[in-house]
RNA sequence: GCGCCUGUAGCUCAACAGGAUAGAGCAGCGGAUUUCUAAUCCGCUGGUUGGGGGUUCGAGUCCUCCCAGGCGCGCCA
């Protein structure tokens, strides 16, 4: 058997060897958590109870690597002294490998240092800690800005988000496709064709005047003087033009930032498709609407207009069209990611959608919040009206691409994040981005090392040699990571990726300061070896879910 | 006025469907390198979780009132 790894050994051709040693195929494996669980339902129905406790890691790592509070939960149904039950549930539980301590009331959890160790051999394998296919299908909107200038500030961070989000889905067995809805119809195009049209006249040295509501960006001039190359003529031609124009900017920039969506649909597309009409109908027909004012109005805890006055629809109408389509192509859930102003109208667009027969509940909103710019601590302040604001190329210009990812994901999407253009530039050694880059960098340089030294052909073993408080901490990070990642893909709470990574870089760091590996003792070079290509694993793992790269030298 | 979100160390943020002594990073102070990368490591300092009341074995987390900030509340998107 032969097992690649990404360092030094497979750049210059070597492999490590590794015979059928057994302890890959160890069933169980990881999945400790979910024994752990199983057992305890099984304990409960004993008690003929049934009441929803956890099993999770405990905050304090002196309490082990799992902890319950079904002691306390079952003390209230039967009045007894959780402390007792604690203690006697604790004696009924026997899973190989697990250390079951009862305390105050909590029953603690410690995996056995031989499963850390021998955990050991998947941790160096491509691939570790990924799901198994789950048959579930999952659509992922996100950015979908207005093609009618550059992106922005609060584009990065959902694009950093929302990329991330579907990498690791995609890595947890779940079939996720990224998508892109494209507002290229109503009157905002109008206003920007209008734009456009005045650089024309401009250029041609007519007399012009910039619409009201027009924008004013230099974009417009360039895309007036290609424009006029191309010989565009017709308003409606022009249109098209400018929105291809803009589109193609962003997806240069998207690009640039390492996303690239599975599709773009257009909202134009979405309202010549017939499925306009269809929400209209769908919606009389489900007896949800009624007419006022010359009006088509959907009734909902506030009462919304679908079709004005003047005929026209309302933006909600093509975006619920937009959403059947979606669940259309067989989705089972649909993401979609959105700024704080387009909170309010999502209920009434799952009331709308599952009013048509399509599952609206189906429908998660996740909001990202904005993002401020803080340069010398002042606030900068943004209108796309008035040209005047930071746009994500700017920002990638100055800060570079993997720490504006970083920083994007490093907070909770549901928080604004302020992003101080200066630090992130400045931070050129205190960067977390570049810390856990670094122990990627410095292990890479350490198996160069080892290699230079002789260790070539390396056999798996001296795993229980790995005994050192500072070698288990790690192997128990090791050993979390699939279940983690597991956590994080069902929360998409995102922001604990960067933060596992600083955690695991620093007990690495901390580690390699500490001990000698290749000079060190004899009988743990090789078992070290490993445990460092196990945490360059798992941070390569990491940063390639977040588009971060991870260099081999800094 | 009504609704939603936010308020945690000097700063930026964590705390996983209420759980154990509220944690990191940065900044500040003091130390570590004849060694596989010092872009590193170690130690110290730093808190009435905006405020009051309530729910219970247990609250940063849930309820309620108040204070401060942000965002929504169109026949705009």
């Amino acid at each position: 058997m032969i097992l690649w790894c990404t360092s030094s050994f497979q750049r210059r051709g070597h492999f490590i060897h590794l015979r059928d040693y057994g302890v890959m195929h160890q069933p169980g494996g990881w999945r400790m958590r979910q024994r752990i669980k199983e057992v305890l339902e099984g304990i409960l129905k004993d008690y003929g109870e049934s009441v929803d406790f956890k099993v999770t890691r405990p905050e304090d790592r002196e309490f082990g690597d799992y902890t319950t509070n079904l002691p306390f939960l079952l003390a209230k149904s039967l009045k007894r002294n959780p402390v007792e039950i604690g203690e006697e549930i604790a004696k009924k539980i026997r899973i190989e490998g697990l250390e079951v301590t009862p305390v105050r009331g909590f029953i603690n959890f410690r995996i056995s240092k031989g499963v850390l160790q021998n955990n050991l051999l998947k941790a160096i394998e491509e691939g570790y800690g990924k799901g198994e296919g789950k048959g579930i299908k999952i659509n992922v909107e996100f950015v979908s800005a207005n093609p009618t200038g550059p992106l922005h500030l609060a584009s990065a961070r959902a694009a950093a988000f929302g990329d991330t989000l579907v990498r690791l889905l995609r890595y947890k067995g779940y079939t996720a496709e990224s998508e892109y809805y494209v507002n290229d119809a109503g009157k905002q195009i109008d206003n920007l064709a209008l734009s456009v049209d005045a650089r024309i006249k401009e250029i041609e040295g007519e007399e012009y005047s910039i619409p009201e509501d027009g924008y004013h960006g230099a974009y417009i001039r360039d895309i007036a003087r290609s424009a006029v190359e191309t010989d565009i003529k017709e308003f409606d031609e022009l249109k098209s033009f400018s929105v291809d124009y803009i589109l193609n900017m962003q997806k240069e920039t998207l690009k640039r930032f390492r996303v690239e969506f599975d599709r773009f649909v257009s909202e134009k597309w979405i309202r010549e498709s017939g499925r306009i009409q269809r929400v209209i109908d769908g919606l009389k027909k489900a007896g949800k609407t009624f007419e006022k004012d010359k009006a088509l109005w959907y009734r909902g805890e506030r009462d919304r207009v679908l079709v004005k006055s003047d005929g026209e629809f309302t933006y909600i109408v093509p975006d619920i069209a937009y959403h059947t389509y979606k669940f259309e192509r067989g989705f089972d859930l649909v993401i979609d990611l959105l700024g704080p102003d387009h909170i309010a109208h999502v209920p009434d667009l799952k009331r709308a959608l599952t009013d048509l027969g399509y599952p609206g509940d189906s429908v998660e909103l996740i909001i990202i919040q904005w993002v401020h710019l803080l340069k010398q601590g002042k606030l900068l302040k943004m209108s796309k009206r008035a040209g005047e604001f930071v746009t994500m190329d700017e920002l990638i210009d100055e800060v570079g691409v993997d720490p504006v990812r970083f920083f994007m994901l490093m907070i909770k999407a549901s928080s604004p994040l302020e992003f101080d253009i200066e630090l992130a530039k400045k931070q050129t050694t205190e960067n977390p981005v570049y810390y856990v880059q670094y122990s990627h960098a410095r292990i890479c340089s350490l198996l160069d090392h080892a290699e230079n030294e002789g260790y070539r052909d390396l056999t798996p073993e001296g795993f229980e040699n790995l005994n050192l408080g500072e070698e288990i901490e790690i192997l128990r990070e090791i050993y979390h990571f699939p279940e983690f990642l597991e956590d994080v893909a069902e929360s998409r709470d995102l922001h604990l990726i960067p933060r596992f990574l600083m955690e695991l870089s620093s007990l690495y760091h901390n580690f390699y300061q500490k001990y000698r590996i290749v000079g060190g003792e004899k009988e743990k070079v090789v078992p070290r070896l490993f445990l460092s290509m196990a945490v360059k694993n798992l941070v390569k793992t990491g940063l390639d879910l977040m588009g971060v790269s991870t260099p081999e030298r800094m």
